[in-house]
DNA sequence: AAGCTTCTTGACTGGATGGTCAAAATTGAT
DNA sequence: ATCAATTTTGACCATCCAGTCAAGAAGCTT
């Protein structure tokens, strides 16, 4: 599978010495940038580099000259995306007060539904095509830190300082309510018709909803 | 864009005697199934002929016997979908108990993401995509049916017979918490193991979730 | 400003993929 | 059994698209 680095490439990817000047550096945020709007829209398949390089304002063959191929730009973008996508899971301190760190916890993952809809788009997609580039940080990455976070969500239960309530759908619905807002903003926008924006009124909402379920 | 029908098609799309053998029936129905495996895994753009043939066990000139052509497939496919999908919503009885009837509506769309996800994400990947191909569906039907639903849910809310909410959100929420079950049904199976099925528990979380939430 | 390195690109290529077609096989009515 | 209509397919074709390459342009270093 592994070919053997041609001359030209300075590229990315499989460990090697990262040393990147300032027009690398530039260049290759931009790239991501570009592949970021193009994935998030169009699907891993649907996009092309014509795409991306025309989005990007490079030529094609400059964009092979940043990165190994298509493939390569996608999964550079997909582990970026996926450090800061369990950060605030991470932020839920076991030793903070129940319901303010779960209710915390949903106001971070709407602002992010908010703030980088085509990053929670990205990762959609990707779960949608069934995992296939993610299985692994799913799998590992993910799951221990869902079942932490269970952990802790279970001995709130059991202390009586939140309402009796399966973690795992718990955290799930957070997921749900929080992403639909960006990944269906072009079904909402529609029902709602234009002037609004798709997360109007849903922090409202979302912090009635759980401030009714979590009441012990 | 319209090209003249060629002489061995006796196919589908805009308006036509649609006289239909026994033969055709059965074919047609067959190939939009493996379209519907196919299209709801890969998307629109990263299903092939090939994949779909393969998938129906016919050739691929057959196919285009059958119907125009890649996009005439998915049209149909997606145009079936959409007339069952506003089913459940219709299904919303103004003069029923407003909890009751609120409840059902949970349960038949859990219960359509529970036995059609392949539905539900062949419809999440249209959505994500910015919805281009069924914006007129969305910005009409769909519309008109949850404009009429949340002046209902007001009535019951000004009633004081369930909990002050936005009707909106509210059904918002119940399409992302019960379709979440389905499209991200990978992530769901990778964080919880083998073993369990994504639905599992989710009936009685959701339940007790609305209970709370709708109580007065 | 010379000369080396980095960056950029026009012109390709090979393979995948949507779609065509004419001829062969099958079906069904008589 | 006959024969016309329907169905099926192998062999194509045209386009799209990821990726290559060699040569030229721009940056750096001295």
């Amino acid at each position: 599978m592994n070919v053997p680095r041609s001359s030209t490439a300075r590229n990315s990817s499989s460990a090697r010495p990262v040393t990147r000047s300032r027009i690398q550096k530039r260049n290759r945020q931009i790239i991501l940038e570009a592949a970021l709007e193009v994935f998030s829209t169009h699907g891993f398949r649907g996009a092309t580099l014509d795409q991306l390089a025309t989005e990007a304002g490079l030529s094609k063959p400059n964009l092979l000259y940043y990165f190994d191929g298509k493939e390569d730009i996608h999964r550079e973008l997909l582990t970026q995306l996926l450090d800061t996508w369990l950060a605030p899971l991470r932020l839920i301190n076991p030793q903070g007060d129940p319901r303010t760190e779960i209710m915390e916890y949903m106001r971070r993952k709407l602002e992010m539904s908010r703030d980088f809809p085509r990053e929670s788009r990205l990762f959609a997609n990707e779960i949608l095509q069934g995992a296939p580039r993610i299985e692994g940080f799913i799998r590992d990455d993910l799951r221990l830190l869902v079942d932490q976070t269970a952990i802790t969500l279970r001995g709130w239960v059991d202390q009586g300082r939140i309402a009796p309530v399966d973690p795992y759908h718990l955290i799930f619905s957070i997921w749900a309510l929080t992403q639909h807002y960006a990944d269906f903003a072009a079904q909402i926008a529609l029902i709602r018709g234009a002037g609004h924006e798709p997360h109007e009124g849903a922090e409202a909402f979302l912090e009635h909803l759980y401030s009714r379920l979590l009441a012990p």
